[in-house]
Order: C-alpha cells, then sequence, then structure tokens
DNA sequence: TGTAGTAGACAACCTGGTTGTCTAACTGAG
DNA sequence: CTCAGTTAGACAACCAGGTTGTCTACTACA
C-alpha cells in the first residue's frame, strides 16, 4: 500500500496521487531523453528547445512571431533564440524584405537534434511497451486522451501551471 | 488524427505525445487545483507548499530539516517558510530548547488548506471517474504505477525536471 | 575546555520568465 | 508623398525560485 503512508490520519490521497503519477510519468520520459541526448553530444537540450525549433518549423520564423506562437512574451523567445543560435540548432539572419526582422531557420544541426529526440522518445515508449504490453500502453494513451483532451499535444502555454485563477483577469 | 499534424514529414511523434499527454494531464489537474483553491480564498497556493507543508508535518521541523527532506538548500526551504509563515499556514517560533533552531508547525489554517487541497484533488479525480469509469481510471493508475514505480508519488527532489544527464558528475 | 558540527541569516548570482521604454522600419489612408 | 500608426527588436529593470559561499551564534562531545 502506497497511498496513506506517513500521511496524518482521515487522509486519502488518490487525487493528489493521480497529479503525481502522470507528473512522475512525463519527468521521468524527459529526463530519460535529456540524459540520452546530452550523451549523444547535444548537452543541456530541453523541452522548451524542442518545442522552440518546431514552432520555427511550422512557420514561426521572427523572434515575435514565435513569442506569439509559444504564448510568451517576445523578450522570451527572443532569449530562447539566443541559446538556440548560440548552439548553431537556428540561424537569424537579417530578412532583405524588411530590414526590421531577422529570420529564424533550423539549421541542419537543429533537424538533426529534433529527429535524435524523436527516436529517442520513441524507444523510450517502447521500452515502456516492452514492460506493459502494447495493448495496455495504447489503451493508456487513449484514455488519457479522452480525459485532457486532444489539445493536450499542443505546446502553447509552456510554462504557466499555476496561473490564471478563477477569474483574476489583470 | 492528433499525431503527425503540422511536422515535417517522416516525423513519428507518438512517444513525444506521449510525455505531452502526461504532462497535459497533470497541469490540467493542478491548474484546475490551483484555480478552485484560489477561489475558496487560498491565493497562489503552489504544489510546492503543500510539499512543503506535509513534510513540517512528518516532521521536519526546522528549516535546514526541510532543506534536507525535499531535496532543497535549506535557503530555499527558508525562502518557502518565509511566504508560509507570512501568509499563516506555517508558525515559526524559537526552539527553547536550542537556541540555534526555529520550529516550525504547521498552523490549523496550514490544515486547512491542505484540507481543503485533497478535497479538490479527490473531485476532480471523481469527474475523471465520471468521464472515463472508474475500472478504466483505476487501470490508468495502476498501468502508471506499473510504469514510473511506486516511488513516484515520493516527493523529494521535486524542481529537477532536467538535471543530472549521463554521468556529467560537478 | 576546546573543537567540531549545525542552524540560520545575508549577500551575490543564475535561469527563465515578466513589463516598460525606446528606436528603426514598414504600412496604409489621405 | 506624407504622416500617423503598427511592428520588430534591443535594452533595462525586475521577479520567483533556486543556487553557492560566507559568517555568526549556538550546541555537542571527547
Amino acid at each position: 500500500m502506497s497511498t496513506g503512508a506517513a500521511y496524518p490520519a482521515g487522509m486519502s490521497r488518490a487525487g493528489a496521487d493521480l497529479a503525481l503519477l502522470l507528473l512522475g510519468g512525463f519527468r521521468s520520459l524527459v529526463d530519460a531523453a535529456t540524459a540520452e541526448l546530452a550523451a549523444r553530444g547535444h548537452v543541456d537540450f530541453r523541452p522548451s528547445h524542442e518545442f522552440a525549433m518546431r514552432a520555427i518549423i511550422g512557420g514561426a520564423d521572427t523572434a515575435s512571431d514565435l513569442g506569439r506562437r509559444t504564448a510568451v512574451s517576445k523578450q522570451a523567445a527572443a532569449k530562447t533564440i539566443a541559446v538556440l543560435v548560440q548552439r548553431g540548432y537556428v540561424s537569424s539572419e537579417p530578412d532583405p524584405a524588411d530590414a526590421r526582422r531577422n529570420r529564424l531557420q533550423v539549421t541542419p544541426l537543429g533537424r538533426e537534434v529534433l529527429r535524435e529526440g524523436e527516436a529517442v522518445f520513441e524507444e523510450l515508449r517502447a521500452r515502456w511497451e516492452r514492460k506493459l504490453g502494447a495493448d495496455a500502453l495504447a489503451r493508456l494513451e487513449a484514455d488519457l486522451a479522452t480525459l485532457v483532451g486532444d489539445d493536450a499535444v499542443r505546446v502553447d502555454a509552456p510554462g504557466r501551471v499555476a496561473r490564471d485563477p478563477a477569474g483574476e483577469t489583470p
């Protein structure tokens, strides 16, 4: 019995435990992926970097644009871009057609890290499949999708875990 | 079909989607809980606050202790304690038996917010149960527990999502 | 008694965000 | 053609939540 250990009397924790289980699953995947990518030479590559690069590939070709698409201020986007550029994953060159803009592009190295990241995640998923069975894992994914909605896979607003509490519109 | 939309050719994303599904599930629970607690008057109450208070109830009666138990520096623990004290969830009084120590205690208000938080999570879980069926949710929880291990529910080292990549011991 | 370890406070710093302000460049209506 | 309004990006200041390092006061112990 894991539920209820070491907690004061009368506290049933199934709901909170469920949340921790989900967080634990996410973290175990992401930690393993980050470690594996680091081992392959892509040190300190974070999920947010992947999100940003996918948004760039998806058409966000300026910092402001990237900010809008990832629901983050353009300054935050610019900071992310700066590290991606510095590591060679993204290129930033003045737009000949509009001198205000710096046009972003994912470099071949950037595409490679995305490809590798994907492979790593597929491998991790395969490991889970071996542990649980293909049917059970598929069912788990389907059930999760039912619960959180298909849009859970959308990537906007990544950082906001505890914002906008009940009508606190600023 | 949600997989593969808007992504470049040849990218299968089942593994990464699974991670996003888990994150989405966690966030949807925690966001809802935070919002509900705020609506009940506990504004800006975060999961880390709950973890800290549970650790205090569990016996971490000084800042250093809390730091050790939640795998965080004692200074970070002290900062968390400062906000909990300031909001009235935790009391901090000099230990008559040891003048170095400030003894921490969760106040009645603190216990109330924990109780309410739990109720909120139970309600959220019940909602999921209605959506998915009791059997399916129980199976999902069991499967997740299998995958991440029972210790996923443990609360130490909360913040470290992407640390310690593959033998990078400093 | 003297020495080693512990609790906590303080300061400086880092990361990943935020807002505000400013300039340069583009756009479109008149 | 011009001028007002939007836009892109840069810079500065700030914040939250962590970190490390240093210092003092106190306790424990041989």
